[in-house]
DNA sequence: ATTATTTTTGAGACTCAATCTCATTAAAGG
DNA sequence: CCTTTAATGAGATTGAGTCTCAAAAATAAT
């Protein structure tokens, strides 16, 4: 947890923004589970956990998160994004069972390649990307 | 144009839907061009164009649209959904510029193989996938 | 430390794409 | 033509996310 501390403060740091405790407690309840939640999730379970910080504040710190690589935004495509802490996470797409909302996360270094690849092809300089595959889980179909 | 018609015609009997001027008027204009755009530019276009057509029933439209593989549904992250006609258009990704957002389309065989092989890994019947790369495009970097 | 300066916070107003409501209008089928 | 059923449109509503600004907290200066 001391790790997170820094981390917070590196970041902040890197912003020129200060370290306050509403912005450690948002950033404690993302490291807390490796869940894809939502804005909304996160802010109500820290109010339900006792401690009062507001919607806004989650917002603006998850945004500086997100900026500093230490949390991962993802659109579902339902209209709210969710979030998930990058703590020892390498990079990953998702799989997305569109029944019961289930997600998995996948890796594949050819399909990384290939990537780099049609970037080359087109002259793009990549900054990020997203793939996500849609179905039905072994549960759902 | 005379397909374009029946197309839709097709497509509001699949849904047991009547076949109205509104309808027609909505994706006409999206088959106009095949740029990639958000239900709000297409509605204003149409109204531009002296047609009168309701926002809700543009909206109502293209959902039917997409529902059946006219229209294809972009999601770009920035909370206006992009839209654009499927006519002569096999599938294809999307490479976006962060920048200036250009859209540019791509497809690679390999890639899609490879999801295959990764939703049977998870055991997912695979509906749809979205892949896009994000960066600079070679006016931009 | 104490005060002065600057940033952050929070409550609620606001935005904006998208959806919903429901009275009116139009289509389909006798 | 008349009845039934669906579609339309104007405007209200939703909901995620952003903005505002007075009050509170953090940092810097004295």
């Amino acid at each position: 947890m001391a790790t997170n501390v820094q981390l917070l403060k590196n970041s902040l740091q890197n912003e020129g923004l200060r370290y306050t405790s509403q912005r450690q407690i948002v950033w404690d309840e993302i490291c807390k589970t490796d869940d894809h939640r939502d804005a909304e999730e996160i802010y109500f379970t820290i109010r339900q956990g006792g401690k009062k910080v507001s919607r806004a504040t989650v917002y603006r710190t998850i945004d500086v998160l997100v900026k500093n690589n230490l949390v991962r935004k993802l659109e579902v495509g339902d209209g709210r994004n969710r979030y998930e802490n990058k703590l020892d996470s390498s990079h990953h797409d998702h799989i997305i069972c569109i029944q019961c909302g289930k997600i998995n996360e996948f890796m594949d270094e050819d399909i990384e390649k290939l990537q780099d690849e049609i970037a080359k092809k087109y002259q793009f300089k990549i900054v990020r990307h997203i793939h996500q595959i849609f179905g039905l889980c072994k549960d759902c179909k």
